[in-house]
DNA sequence: GTAGATTTGTTCGTATGTATA
DNA sequence: TTATACATACGAACAAATCTA
């Protein structure tokens, strides 16, 4: 499965909201959007953006940040992690926390 | 992570531009382009130099006050400590008389 | 003493972003 | 979703002390 850098998400598909959108993020790092060390889009521009919960938005930051993508940095943001091959969809970089 | 006496701070990066003036100030003063009980540059100046706030400038020479490196004269300026050693990570070196 | 420039000390307001309830 | 808290950053203004002339 595959998600595209613009997509939206489905509510009503089987996948849920936050691995959906923690898909696309993944997509967006992987076609080299965000650069490492840079700050992805802030948590309130993501809930504007796909019009979902802060929680949802934080659980999907949650997965990226133990696949080691990006990392957060506390009343910071949250950064992509320097030089990381991104997984296709799913991976176990094998370290998680 | 070591900052360039001549670095140029990132408000992009993960490190907050207080304390990466902070690293830059203490890379100057190791470097002894400052000597012991002379002045720093001013808030003013390191305000023009690099470019922050003076609220940041200040926070930055806060944290290398507190390290030991240098003492801040109310309405004189900010000095670098008498012989002491410039830490790598951490110091608490005795008080200057 | 007066005046001006310089420098640190302090406070207020605004904005952004994460953390928590 | 809403609200609050905390940390950070910028901008502005004024106070107080120092130095020079």
């Amino acid at each position: 499965m595959d998600f595209q850098p613009d997509a939206e998400i489905d509510h009503e598909g089987p996948v849920t909201p936050y691995r959906q959108l923690a898909g696309i993020l993944r997509a967006r790092i992987a076609r080299g959007e965000w650069q490492p060390n840079k700050p992805i889009s802030s948590e309130t521009q993501l809930v504007q953006q796909y019009g979902l919960a802060r929680t949802t938005v934080r659980r999907a930051i949650a997965v990226i940040v133990e696949e080691g993508l990006v990392f957060t940095v506390p009343q910071r943001g949250t950064y992509v992690a320097p030089q990381q091959a991104v997984p296709d969809d799913k991976a176990s970089p094998g370290q998680a926390g």
